[in-house]
DNA sequence: GGCGACAATATTGTTACCAATTCTCCGGCA
DNA sequence: TGCCGGAGAATTGGTAACAATATTGTCGCC
């Protein structure tokens, strides 16, 4: 197996629980991080904590002021959209790479992929063709063997995460997006990487169509107050 | 006017130091940065050195590995180019937004920078070409107002800067790059968003096969091995 | 009753110290 | 001679206390 995702694993658990903790939605934007809560919360010292707001700062999924502490910081929809079209020049090329150089038991796998979302979006399982979905686009990644590419990529995605997520949910999506991935996987697993890199750009152009449709209510209407507390 | 602001100074002055003392040569490559050194070479605690250095290790200039502590890191020539490809089609992008949203008065200094850098070539003015180079694609960066991809491409350009300083220092290689420069300004100053990616990615295509070019002095690797018989 | 200064609190930033780990060097031994 | 093992040094990782700073609540004054 090609092991656990290696990028996003550099500087201890604790980095990995946070960053879970706010790509989960447990931590909603703009929710204060104080360091002796996380310090409890995660069983470690306040100085790992540190480390570890101090490096999620770095990759761009907290907001750190000086002497005011950390908090998850909000991507507004602007940003998002940038980093799609970031995404879609990156991922073309990862994907054309992907293409040119792909072996005969990943296509397999990818054809295993694209059953799976075919089935998925059939039967109306959202979270399952969600999680095939970041499959594909992760398993593109390595095939590409772009580990540039690869990680830039995958800082990116942490960072757009929920808008991400939020689309996902709309319904009828996954029916406007499973042909697109279709075509990217036929692209690849037919080793056109010409072909290949087209249907990523208009995969992730679709992407950003969408998300320009889905109007971002102002403030006010967004409450932290959720549950537990 | 928009002034200086930079991404990467966000944590503090001894980040930018080190960053400053690697990027210019003063360390090389594997060379270890021990916390003591460091704290003393710079008037800094060892706390702000640390976190320093997890900075910077996030950012891919230096290696930490656990309890054998931080050394600069050598990017081999293959990751060089990885990051080139990734730099094409970032900045094919940017290219293409600059040109659409490039203002009168920024189409004037991109002309100044191209009368500036045909002069340096001219008259042999290396260092000169170079830094009007740096601020060529910085500007083209700012003028995209595309922040995430600006982002990005500028941690990538730190880690390659060694190559690419190596590369510049080549002999006859200011004549092949200049035109290619002088092809993205006027397309950019032409508001020609397919001309200047095309231009854009031409013109790190060229770097790649340049450095391409430099270290592969045929079979078995060229290590400045010591005084073999 | 509203507003500004002041104290109390909460939180971060820094420093000093100790523990854990690795590297180096030296000596013993087959 | 070459290799194994261990003591010592060097360096990093972690922890706790302290200092600096921002936030919040309170009281007096207009």
């Amino acid at each position: 197996m090609s092991g656990t995702h290696h990028v996003p694993s550099q500087s201890g658990p604790v980095v990995e629980a946070i960053r879970a903790a706010i790509v989960s939605g447990d931590y909603v934007p703009d929710q204060r991080l104080v360091e002796t809560d996380l310090s409890e919360r995660f069983s470690a010292s306040r100085g790992a904590v540190r480390s570890a707001l101090l490096q999620l700062g770095n990759e761009g999924l907290v907001e750190r002021v000086p002497h005011r502490g950390a908090r998850v910081r909000a991507v507004p929809l602007a940003e998002a959209i940038e980093i799609l079209e970031v995404r879609m020049a990156v991922e073309g090329l990862c994907a054309a790479k992907a293409a040119q150089r792909v072996t005969e038991t990943e296509i397999a796998e990818l054809r295993g992929i694209r059953e799976g979302m075919a089935a998925a979006v059939e039967s109306g399982a959202v979270m399952a063709y969600s999680e095939l979905n970041n499959r594909l686009h992760r398993r593109m990644l390595e095939m590409s063997g772009q580990r540039t590419a690869g990680g830039v990529i995958e800082r990116l995605r942490g960072q757009a995460v929920r808008h991400q997520f939020r689309l996902a949910m709309q319904p009828g999506r996954p029916s406007v997006s499973l042909p697109e991935h279709l075509a990217i996987i036929d692209a690849i697993c037919s080793r056109d990487p010409a072909a290949a890199e087209e249907a990523a750009r208009q995969h992730l152009g679709s992407v950003i169509r969408a998300l320009r449709g889905t109007a971002a209510p102002g403030p006010g209407t967004a409450v932290p107050d959720s549950g537990t507390s």
